[in-house]
DNA sequence: GAGATCCTTAGACCACCGGTCGAACCGATG
DNA sequence: CATCGGTTCGACCGGTGGTCTAAGGATCTC
């Protein structure tokens, strides 16, 4: 989290330093941004950066957060699916899949920062974004999973870890799938029917 | 590649450099691995790695391509099974992956290198690598694949780029499942089972 | 044996990295 | 006017991967 500080700087200097933050780390990643020149794009200075955030993680982690808080606002809002069938709940999945991709296909910037944010699973420099990310996704995928269960559209066979595993894994294909392939719209959504239909497989009961 | 004068060095220096990388790579991944470390630990001076060696890319793609020969060795050779039933090509995959996780249990080392390996996709600094070991791998996979088709046994209705992302996916959950399950032989064997058998699920017809 | 010609080695040097730190600046307050 | 705390700056630190030159050392020719 950045210095409290941060956020009564002035609307104009918040966003320059944030702006050239996504510019870099969203076309370098993580690893090889460079603070230096985030400073130098932003027009300030390097103690200027420090007295705000605690270091590179820091701005990463805030920027990430802001990003990702966008994005979901953007793609609407995920009504978790209580007490329905098997069908509505993998088509609810399927849905909110989709509005998420189209969510991405219209920041491409956005889409290359998460890319890389979810290549970087163990990372060093980044346990402290990583916790704080598990600890606010976890209960919320377990959730859906839970739901899912209830609605016999998710096996309860298999532990609950390793359903979650397969499903990460599986929106990786689908980050892949629209970044190798077509930007028209229908072919993504097919794209994305096609996935989603092979994750169901695999742990539908 | 190395340069080729690095294979008539006597056989001693060679294995002070590559056990040097290997313990380096290995415990710090390819971004923080310290090329001086590995030169200290090797007793070698900067300019003689740099006459051997391309750089660092070059090292740890040299380290990696000797270390999988050893472990494709180790796990035994792999039959394509060719004119088989869907129930005995998957028991062959199945049997296969047992045995390559047992390889990999057998040497931590090597297991944390490919791990960091794998979740390394994209990244800077390891393109050439990256080309390389998809040259070697793709032709292979594409013959299981035709296999696990001619034998109905992976389906036909969805495109070859998405069944190999799925697998290799799915391969990365088998590794996650290793790295954070028991390390009981029978245990592990029944994980690699249930995961494979969802995989089965998601690409059979 | 002397000299010349390589191959090999060592490590100083380069630009850059993330991070630290003390000095300077500046508006408000006494 | 002096002081004081919040803010800004950039020199500096130890480290990085990579470059380069000069010296060593073996081998060959005369």
């Amino acid at each position: 989290m950045p210095r409290p500080r941060f956020h009564s700087l002035s609307a104009a200097r918040q966003e320059a330093i944030l702006s050239a933050a996504l510019e870099e780390f969203s076309t370098h990643g993580f690893v090889d941004a460079s603070l230096n020149r985030i400073i130098t794009a932003a027009g300030a200075s390097k103690g200027s950066l420090y007295y705000y955030f605690d270091g590179k993680e820091d701005l990463y982690g805030h920027l990430l957060r802001v990003q990702v808080e966008l994005m979901i606002a953007d793609a609407g809002p995920f009504p978790v699916p209580a007490n329905s069938d098997p069908d509505t709940f993998w088509s609810v999945i399927e849905n909110h899949c989709v509005r998420l991709v189209q969510a991405l296909e219209a920041s491409p910037q956005l889409a290359r920062l998460l890319r890389d944010w979810m290549s970087s699973t163990g990372r060093k420099g980044l346990e402290r974004t990583q916790q704080d990310a598990e600890r606010t996704a976890l209960p919320w995928l377990a959730q859906v999973l839970a739901a899912g269960q209830t609605a016999r559209a998710i096996r309860t066979d298999v532990p609950d870890a390793l359903l979650l595993a397969v499903g990460t894994a599986i929106a990786g294909v689908i980050d892949y799938s629209i970044l190798t392939g077509s930007t028209d719209p229908l072919a993504q959504s097919t794209a994305v029917h096609t996935i989603i239909e092979m994750l169901r497989r695999a742990i539908q009961p």
